[in-house]
RNA sequence: GGAGAGGUGGGUGAGUGGCUGAAACCAGCUCCCUGCUAAGGAGCCAUACGCAUUGCGCGUAUCGAGGGUUCGAAUCCCUCCCUCUCCGCCA
């Protein structure tokens, strides 16, 4: 949600940062609510102010025992007005914060204008594309071929877009997980969080999945209905919602691993093949709460922290950072981390880490109380994945692979493969 | 799942229809006093929104949530949520 006051007071501005992440902004359409909000706001005040007067002067006037009759008659007149009043304001109110919780958070002046993935910019690359002396297959093939990998039982157990691990695949995956969390908790210094899979909808309106996007979703049945978490940073960074924090506090780094739930609508076609896009995956999320002055600086650290596992486990990357049009709702700035994928013989989406500064606070109230100014202000929140497993799991596959379709593994993560050096 | 108790400000905890946005105490902050330490004294100390804005400000709402009764509700009624205790069940 962004700031009303700034949204009245900065419009142009506003306005014009928004097209940048291709939404238009409907400047008539908010000046108009916002002249009827104060309208009705003040006069449905003004009404309950002189109701409360009228009530109060009946208990004086009733214990001075006097004649009470025509105050009532005059609180009377008022109520009718009031509750007229009051209706029309709570409609109003309603428009204007649907409105205002349907605009996407701001992007920052840093981001490139664009429409899609083309026109994301290049950071930075690390690594060396390699090249094989033979034909390198896709995690696709590799998993046939060692076994381990199935898809078509998954279906039958589910539904496609899962798979089914098993043995030393099952293994690496694991080990992939666990290798993050040590990594980012001994030498990044978060914390471990465990969380809920299933979360309500005030949650997901607080990191800003909702409620436009619904659709992403899975949801339970039932009265109260709860949603399966497509990301960890719904959980995670909802932890500071409704809540005033110390300044002591801050910054709160957290790391999490949990599965994670996406149904992929709209997405009819796309890498139907593997384990790029599935309704289930792992991932290890980072997560930041931090002061406004600080999250520029946090972004570059949280996106570095991500970097470090590719760099660990020795796979070549580059660092995107996200154009207006392929930035996220709730984003400000995103950096996508891309791990080079020889069976695609291109890169891939592996991390991203977002700052969405003060967006995600003010929906979820994530305050901090400010020593300068005494008062409570939303704090600023980061996310990033660091990495998605099930990916990192299909770059070492493939980057690992061997001209006998075996895969070697990576030197990092031996000790948790329990002395397992190669996997055939 | 069964039985009971309870949800009030950062914390403890008063408050059964009007003068209570809320006593008191603790924590915190400011000032005074005191050569250290300790103690003492005065004051401040919820949040959101709106209006006004040179400044003091003024108004509305909020005592788990929602609805109701009433001129008036933290206080009465209804529904829901949550927490705790005991029993049952269970990883």
């Amino acid at each position: 949600m962004l700031d009303p006051k700034r949204v009245r007071n900065q419009t142009e501005e506003i306005a014009r940062r928004l097209a940048v992440k291709n939404y238009k902004f409907d400047q008539a359409a908010f000046e108009k609510l916002e002249e009827q909000r104060r309208t009705l706001q003040v006069r449905s005040e003004t009404l309950q102010s002189e109701q409360n007067k009228r009530s109060k002067s009946i208990g004086k006037a009733k214990a001075a025992g006097e004649d009470i009759k025509p105050l009532l008659d005059e609180v009377d007149n008022l109520k009718t007005q009031r509750s007229e009043a009051e209706e029309q304001f709570k409609v109003l109110q309603d428009e204007l914060n649907n409105f205002l919780a349907g605009i996407p958070n701001v992007p920052d002046e840093s981001v490139p204008t664009g429409d899609s993935e083309e026109d994301n910019v290049e950071v930075r690359h690390w690594g060396k594309i390699p090249s094989y002396d033979f034909e390198p297959k896709d995690h696709v093939s590799l998993g046939e071929n060692l076994g381990g990998l199935d898809f078509e039982i998954a279906t039958k157990l589910a539904h496609s877009r899962f798979a089914v691990m098993r043995g030393p695949l099952a293994r690496l995956h694991r080990a992939l997980a666990q290798f993050m969390m040590d990594l980012h908790t001994r030498e990044h210094g978060y914390t471990e969080a465990y969380v809920p899979y299933l979360v309500n909808a005030d949650a997901l309106y607080g990191t800003g999945q909702l409620p436009k996007f619904e659709a992403d979703l899975f949801k339970t049945e039932g009265e109260k209905p709860l949603y399966l978490i497509p990301t960890a940073e719904v959980p995670v960074t909802n932890l500071v919602s409704d809540t005033i924090l110390d300044a002591g506090e801050l910054p709160i780094s957290l790391v999490c691993h949990t599965p994670c739930f996406r149904s992929e609508a709209g997405s009819y076609g796309r890498d139907t093949r593997g384990m790029i896009r599935q309704h289930q995956f792992d991932k290890v999320e980072m997560v930041h709460i931090v002061r406004p002055e600080d999250s520029e600086a946090t972004l570059e650290a949280l996106t570095g922290h991500a970097e470090k596992v590719l760099q660990l486990l020795e796979l070549p990357y580059r660092v995107v950072q996200l154009c207006g049009g392929d930035l996220g709702f709730a984003a400000a700035c995103t950096y996508d981390l891309e791990v080079w994928l020889p069976g695609q013989d291109k890169y891939r989406e592996i991390s991203s880490c977002s700052n969405t500064r003060d967006f995600q606070a003010r929906r979820m109230g994530a305050r901090w109380r400010n020593p300068e100014t005494g008062k409570p202000e939303p704090v600023h929140t980061l996310n990033g994945s660091g990495l998605a497993v099930g990916r990192a799991l299909i770059a070492v596959m493939e980057n690992y692979q061997q001209a006998d379709g075996s895969i070697t593994v990576p030197e990092v993560l031996k000790p948790y493969m329990g002395g397992t050096e190669r996997i055939q």
